[in-house]
DNA sequence: ATGTCC
C-alpha cells in the first residue's frame, strides 16, 4: 500500500487498476489480507472502473464490508449484500435530555418500544394495534411502491418523512412501478417466496447481529458550522433522539439469496469464469434478463427496508408517548449502507454499489438540488459504539475523491466466534453500568460489545483527515435496544 | 445479514 496523504493511500493491483483506501496508518494496519484481496478481486471484476475501501472495511460476501465498486457496465449482487438497503435513521424527540435522566423512565420506554418493534430473528410484529399489522396487499403494495403517500397514511406514518429520506421508493430496471409488479407476481410463484405473507409481517421488526434501536442525546460540536448545519439537519443540542439500524429482513435475504443461487447455477452452467474465482463475485450486464431481474429484486428489498424503518420511528416515537405523553418528534434522516445507486462518475453514469458504505453528497451537488440538504449536504449517520458514541457528519468537497462515499460506522476488528471467546462478558455489562447506559438485553452480546469493533475516534479521523466529511454532532448512547442471543447464557 | 444451511 503506497501512502498519498496522511490519511489516504493507494493499493496497487496487478492490473495496474488502484485501489483508493481511505484510512491513517494505524486503521490501514487493521485491514486482513483476505480483505485486500477482495478488495483487488472487486477492483479487477468485468466493467468495474472505480474501488474505494473505507476505514471500516473487513472481510465480506465478495467484497469488503466498507467498501464501494463501480461500474458503468454490471451489476453486482455481492458488493449490494445480503441485506439489501441495510441502513441508518434518526429521530429527532422533542424531549430534554433531563427528561429520561430517572432508569425507571428509561425502563417503561424501553419497555414500550420492545412490544412494538421487536428484535431477533425471525420475528414479526408483536403487540401492535391492527391497525398496523401488514397483510398480503399491503405488503405487495409496499414492496412496488416503497413509502408513497398511501402506504404512509395506511401505516400511521408521517407523510413529511419521505423528504428525509435518501430515497423513499425505487423503481425498477426500466425506472418505472410496472416493472416491479410484474416482477413479483412472478416471484409469487416461485417456492422461496411462498412465505411472502410472513415477511411482511416482520414489517416494523430490527432482526439480530449488528441491527439496533439506541436513545441518544444530542451533542452538537461547538463551531459556527456544525452549529448551522444542525440546524438545516433539524438537530437540537441536548435534545434526545433515536438512532436504529436495520435493514430488508427475511424479506431481503429472501431475495438476495434466490439471486445469488440463480446468478451461480447460469455462472455454472455457461461455464462463465468467475472473478478471480469466487462465486460470490457473479455479476449480471447490465441490459440482460439477469441484471434486470437482479434490478428489480434489489428495489423490491430497499422498498421493504425503507417503509421498514419508517414504521420503526413511528412505533418508537409513539413508545415515548406512551411514557411521556406530548412528545413529539420528527425524522432527522434515513440513509443506507448496502445498496447500489445510479450516479454520476466520471462525468458519466455508473451503478455506485456501496457494501458498508455510506454516500456522502456536500452542498451543492446536483442530485440533492429538490432537497432541505441542497446548501449544507445531507445528514450522514455513523453509528459507532454505545460506549463512545456515534456521529452525524456532512461530506465536505473531498468526498469526490471516495466517489461520494464514506464509512457505514466503526467496523469490525474481532469476528463474532473471536470476540464470544476472549471477551469478558462482566466487564462488558459493568462498563456500560457505569456509564448509566441500559439495554433490554440482560447481558450485553459479547460479539457485538465496543472491543469487538475498530476505535471510531481514528475512523473519524481518517474521514476528517481524508477530507471526506466533517462532524456535525456526536450522539451519546442512554439506553441501547438489540437481540441478545450473543451473551453468555 | 438470515427461521444463524434451501
Amino acid at each position: 500500500m503506497i501512502p498519498t496523504g496522511d490519511a489516504t493511500a493507494i493499493l496497487p493491483t496487478s492490473s495496474t487498476a488502484p485501489i483508493t483506501v481511505i484510512g491513517t496508518a494505524a486503521i490501514r494496519d487493521t485491514f486482513d489480507e483476505v480483505c485486500l484481496q477482495q478488495a483487488i478481486n472487486s477492483r479487477q471484476a468485468p466493467g468495474v472502473t472505480d474501488v474505494v475501501l473505507n476505514p471500516d472495511a473487513h472481510l465480506g460476501y465478495g467484497a469488503p464490508v466498507g467498501c464501494v465498486m463501480v461500474s458503468p457496465t454490471h451489476i453486482y449482487p455481492g458488493p449490494v449484500g445480503v441485506d439489501i438497503k441495510c441502513s441508518m435513521s434518526l429521530l429527532q424527540l422533542d424531549l430534554p435530555a433531563d427528561a429520561i435522566a430517572d432508569r425507571r423512565t428509561r425502563r417503561e420506554i424501553i419497555s414500550a418500544i420492545c412490544q412494538r418493534t421487536p428484535t431477533g430473528a425471525g420475528k414479526g410484529q408483536r403487540s401492535v394495534p391492527k391497525s398496523r399489522n401488514v397483510n398480503r396487499t399491503l405488503g405487495r403494495q409496499l414492496v412496488v411502491q416503497g413509502a408513497s403517500a398511501d402506504v404512509c397514511q395506511q401505516l400511521g406514518i408521517p407523510s413529511e418523512w419521505a423528504d428525509r429520506c435518501e430515497d423513499a421508493f425505487h423503481l425498477g430496471h426500466d425506472d418505472s412501478a410496472e416493472a416491479l409488479d410484474i416482477r413479483l407476481a412472478t416471484l409469487l410463484e416461485q417456492r422461496h417466496m411462498s412465505n411472502f405473507s410472513d415477511k411482511m409481517a416482520q414489517l416494523g421488526s430490527y432482526g439480530g447481529g449488528n441491527h439496533f434501536g439506541e436513545c441518544e442525546v444530542v451533542e452538537v460540536d461547538d463551531n459556527r458550522r456544525a452549529r448551522e448545519v444542525a440546524e438545516t439537519f433539524g438537530l437540537r443540542d441536548g435534545k434526545v433522539a433515536f438512532l436504529s439500524h436495520c435493514g430488508s429482513r427475511g424479506f431481503g435475504h429472501n431475495l438476495a439469496s434466490g439471486q445469488f443461487n440463480a446468478l451461480q447455477s447460469k455462472f455454472s452452467r455457461w461455464d462463465i469464469p468467475l472473478p478471480a474465482g469466487d462465486r460470490q463475485l457473479v455479476y449480471a450486464p447490465l441490459g440482460t434478463d439477469e441484471a434486470n431481474a437482479y434490478l428489480d429484486d434489489m428495489a423490491l428489498g430497499a422498498n421493504f427496508a425503507t417503509v421498514n424503518h419508517l414504521l420503526i420511528n413511528a412505533l418508537v416515537l409513539e413508545a415515548f408517548q406512551e411514557v411521556i405523553p406530548g412528545t413529539t418528534g420528527s425524522l432527522v434522516y434515513f440513509i443506507s449502507h448496502n445498496i447500489a445507486r445510479k450516479e454520476i462518475v466520471n462525468q458519466r453514469p455508473a451503478w455506485v454499489h456501496r457494501k458498508g458504505a455510506t454516500r456522502a453528497f456536500p452542498g451543492g451537488h446536483f442530485e440533492l438540488r429538490d432537497t432541505p440538504f441542497a446548501q449544507t449536504g445531507h445528514p450522514i449517520l455513523l453509528p459507532g459504539n454505545p460506549r463512545d458514541g456515534s456521529a452525524v457528519m456532512v461530506a465536505d468537497a473531498g468526498a469526490e475523491k471516495s466517489c461520494y462515499s464514506v464509512n457505514h460506522g466503526a467496523g469490525r476488528v474481532l469476528g463474532r466466534r473471536h470476540a464470544k471467546r476472549v471477551l469478558d462478558q462482566a466487564k462488558i455489562d459493568s462498563e456500560l453500568d457505569r456509564r448509566d447506559i441500559l439495554s433490554n438485553c440482560r447481558r450485553y452480546p459479547k460479539d457485538e460489545a465496543p472491543a469487538a469493533y475498530k476505535n471510531f475516534e481514528e475512523v473519524l479521523k481518517s474521514v476528517k483527515t481524508a477530507g471526506l466529511a466533517s462532524e456535525v454532532a456526536r450522539l451519546k448512547a442512554r439506553f441501547v435496544i438489540k437481540d441478545a442471543s450473543g451473551a453468555d447464557d
